[in-house]
DNA sequence: TATTGTTATACTCTATAACTATA
DNA sequence: TATAGTTATAGAGTATAACAATA
């Protein structure tokens, strides 16, 4: 019952990451494919404000933009009177995909889960959804924190 | 206390490994040396079973292994009898970087936890300790199968 | 002047196919 | 013949720097 306080989160992460690397390419995605699709899949976006909340740079989005396009999983639209920005948007094939794509990552994600017991398996989900709600609170906190340094 | 249960896990590994290769270029790594370092860290592996273990193919690992190499992270070593195998083992210096690596990675995650409360943010991170003990499973278990079948 | 998005360029990781050395 | 590791090559993601168009 001790031994347990030495644990390496990120090795953790690490690992899980590359085990969606592998479920991912099942539907033919990359992982930084799939982090774009998921944040288009509540609504459209400006490219500027994909690079900000994934945290790579404008370059890096216009590449995975690229490659998305070109197999018809999004469009690019202008968006509102400021003719610089240029919006992002999934296409009806691009929510299908992403779809499948949650179901395979799911699918592999559960059957790791499956060497637990069912209480663990059942902390290692629902540690998960923790996550998720930090990542947001996270990710809120930074954009409040950029507004109101802007506005200085 | 309804609209817990749709949340996507593999999106929530995503973002978690995005924040984390954003932490590991804090210490100049990717998040593949991060891996292969995390490996080394329980021992010298051949660098064939370092790609069994991270599931990427072999050519990939003499290129990642190149980059540690070059760096003095790592060192390539003749193996037992069998010639054409070839031990990889982290040097002192890497040691020390995976070191400085791992908490760079804690803090970052800490960081984002912290903007759970305390019970969920235990959760979280507990999570994670399960997470570990299903990947080791579930490796024991692929590793069983492949020499089971080697023996047919 | 500042911002949005792109282009140009370079480095890393990934994969497949072909090769060498060893078994 | 089969296996361990490498080389060759190509595709994707990342970054920085420089540029165009717009604000």
């Amino acid at each position: 019952m001790a031994a347990e306080q030495q644990v390496k989160p990120g090795r953790v992460v690490a690992r899980l990451a590359r085990a969606l690397e592998v479920a991912l390419g099942c539907v033919d995605l990359t992982l930084s494919q799939y982090r774009v699709l998921g944040i288009l899949d509540a609504g459209g976006e400006a490219a500027s404000v994909l690079a900000d909340k994934l945290g790579v740079t404008r370059p890096s989005i216009t590449g995975v933009v690229d490659g998305l396009v070109l197999r018809g999983l999004v469009e690019r639209h202008p968006e509102g009177s400021d003719r610089r920005r240029i919006g992002v948007l999934l296409t009806p094939e691009g929510r299908q995909l992403l779809a499948n794509a949650d179901a395979e990552v799911e699918r592999r994600l559960t059957e790791i889960a499956a060497e637990l017991g069912a209480g663990r398996r059942r902390d290692a989900l629902e540690g998960l959804s923790s996550w998720q709600e930090a990542l947001d609170a996270h990710r809120a906190r930074k954009l409040a924190a950029r507004l109101s340094e802007v506005a200085s």
